[in-house]
DNA sequence: ATGAATACCTGAGAGC
DNA sequence: TGCTCTCAGGTATTCA
């Protein structure tokens, strides 16, 4: 599923395809791709039709196209399943299922966005200052410029929410989803369900440094296996497979220790740690 | 205000 | 073969 490292190279792949083109016609095939756009399918394509695009930006998770002759920005979230392509020919997907919006570029290309499982959506979106409006509630991703680990860490600590929470939030760093989190608590050597407020300040570093490491190498696996005929994108690609330490790992030895892998449940999630690495925190006295 | 549970969604795979 | 069931999970929303 698309974290930080693969919404990122889906954006490198969009600098690279559609930067300077010019959107000459936008047609949504459905209807929940737009869901959050007040004004529905007409709106979106009314307000993208005609627009030249800029820039690309990304935040955590989110993504966005920024565009010349309007106020307005197009923003994406991929969900679970969802992915960019660009084709060079205007036709050849007629028959595919999952497309759920289709922008033709001025060079004869056509911008695809496809999603099986629906959870992914566009928006033709205003300005929140740096980021566009939904986008605002965000945090900065540990590749920010201005990320600040220690005003992070701080918020961190001030939570009584465990860790693995913490992290899937978005509100305290944002670009960290279930199989990051899992990885980089591993690497941390930290329990899921360990509250933020009964970390010491150097751990709260690790856990972040961790995650920022995790995802950086991730980043660089995508960048070798990047298809540039293509915007690269495959939201449930095993691309990384390889260098997952804990996530899917169940019934596997620990790396670093040896001891089989467990998961657990985890808000209706799966949540995968080392038994012995990675130990319960002890419970909260009762205060009163 | 804070934190946690729930709804949303579909295809793959298992079990029978 | 075909049916039913379970599982995957990011985030907006709802609830406590």
């Amino acid at each position: 599923m698309p974290e930080l490292p693969e919404v990122e190279t889906v954006r490198r792949g969009l600098q690279e395809r559609v930067v300077g083109r010019t959107i000459t016609a936008v047609a949504v095939t459905h209807p929940r791709a737009v869901r959050r756009q007040a004004g529905g399918a007409a709106q979106f394509e009314a307000e993208v039709a005609g627009a030249t695009v800029t820039a690309t930006g990304r935040r955590g998770k989110y993504l966005w196209l920024t565009l010349s002759g309007t106020d307005r920005v197009l923003v994406a979230h991929l969900g679970m399943s969802g992915q960019f392509r660009v084709q060079d020919e205007a036709a050849g997907d007629d028959d595919d299922p999952h497309v759920r919006v289709r922008w033709s570029l001025d060079d004869g290309s056509t911008l695809v966005f496809r999603d099986q499982r629906t959870f992914g959506w566009v928006l033709s979106d205003g300005w929140a200052g740096e980021v566009p409006d939904s986008v605002s509630h965000i945090a900065r991703d540990p590749f920010d410029p201005r990320f600040d680990p220690a005003t992070t860490g701080r918020a961190i600590r001030r939570s009584r929410s465990g860790i693995k929470r913490i992290l899937l939030a978005q509100t305290y760093v944002s670009g960290v989803g279930n199989i990051y989190a899992d990885e980089a608590l591993w690497r941390a050597g930290l329990h899921p369900e360990h509250p933020g407020d009964r970390l010491r300040s150097q751990r709260v570093g690790q856990v972040l440094a961790a995650a920022t490491d995790v995802m950086t190498a991730a980043l660089a696996a995508g960048g070798t296996s990047f298809d540039p005929l293509y915007v690269a994108v495959n939201g449930e690609s095993g691309w990384f497979d390889r260098q997952l330490e804990a996530y899917g790992r169940q019934g596997q030895p620990c790396g670093r220790c040896g001891a089989p892998i467990v998961r657990e449940q985890f808000t209706n999630r799966s949540s995968h740690r080392c038994p012995r690495c990675q130990r319960p925190p002890r419970s909260r006295p009762r205060s009163g």
